[in-house]
DNA sequence: CTTGACCTTCCCACGATTGGAACCCTCATC
DNA sequence: GATGAGGGTTCCAATCGTGGGAAGGTCAAG
């Protein structure tokens, strides 16, 4: 099975496969005569497996862990449990952190007029926060993968 | 005023304002003749306008926007209105989305024993997924800025 | 044999930020 | 006046995940 064949039955574009591949997060692929690289469907199972994991927030090096766990028939449910948690741990961060960008703007826009008026409390707000917004804290909640604008 | 008391007065590290200054978000600084920078009061005014706007996530691109709305007196609100609400709307569709992928690692998680024994719903779920979770659509949400892990 | 679709490797770009190297400037202290 | 610390300056590289493209080899159908 070819790179295409496999990107598309499994949902991962060929060139990230590759780069999958020389980051070592898959083993390197068979290789046929022509140098082209050969997939079986159980490559296909297991971009699958990153597919969907990417797709669930994780960081590549979360998936890391989680294909070595699942390659591990001793493993031990408790540390794929682990993972996961703390994946949803760093997500409700996250959630937590836009909401109150959100909730902040949100009030910003319900002070402005959105008329040809040049008075802005958006722009006012920017220049002098209302209240004792946090300056000093560089703002750290934590990290989870999301999906980029296309 | 130098670079770095600037930096220390507006939140922005030296390094991001030069940054800031080299891709034209900000007006080139004032050399003094030793070549050093100098900021006044209002540049530092700018500065923590920008990282304002940073912390209520707004990408740069944006707060290149917001700030020619600032700078010009007249400026119609509905236009600053107009860019907040697209933040909000970005916001809200980023938190949306993950929070389906929370709800989702929850519920797998759920349903882990986290025990010594090598079963596990969610490494099963990462490899055949349960119902029909959509794989066609490389899951677009919009963007907005998010502070990073430190 | 040609054509077009695929594959290969390699390099570049994005966005925002950080880090480092190598070097110059300023100020306080000895 | 010399010295050292702690600024400043520039430039270059790396991060992370992904996409784009060039230059060239392979494959199957017409």
């Amino acid at each position: 099975m070819n790179i295409g064949q496999a990107a598309k039955a499994s949902g991962v574009s060929a060139k990230m496969i590759r780069y999958y591949e020389t980051t070592g997060l898959i083993p390197k692929a068979e290789r046929r005569d022509s140098g082209y690289r050969d997939y079986s469907p159980a490559d296909v199972h297991m971009l699958r497996f990153i597919r969907r994991a990417r797709d669930l927030g994780f960081a590549v090096s979360e998936i890391d862990e989680l294909l070595s766990l699942w390659r591990d028939r001793s493993r031990q449910s408790a540390d794929v449990k682990r993972i996961a948690e703390r994946q949803i741990a760093d997500l409700h961060n996250r959630i937590t952190a836009m909401k109150q960008m959100a909730d902040t703007l949100q009030s910003l826009v319900a002070c402005c007029a959105g008329d040809e008026r040049p008075e802005c409390p958006i722009l006012a707000d920017l220049e002098e926060p209302a209240d004792g917004t946090e300056l000093p804290p560089p703002a750290s909640v934590g990290f989870a993968r999301l999906p980029n604008r296309q």
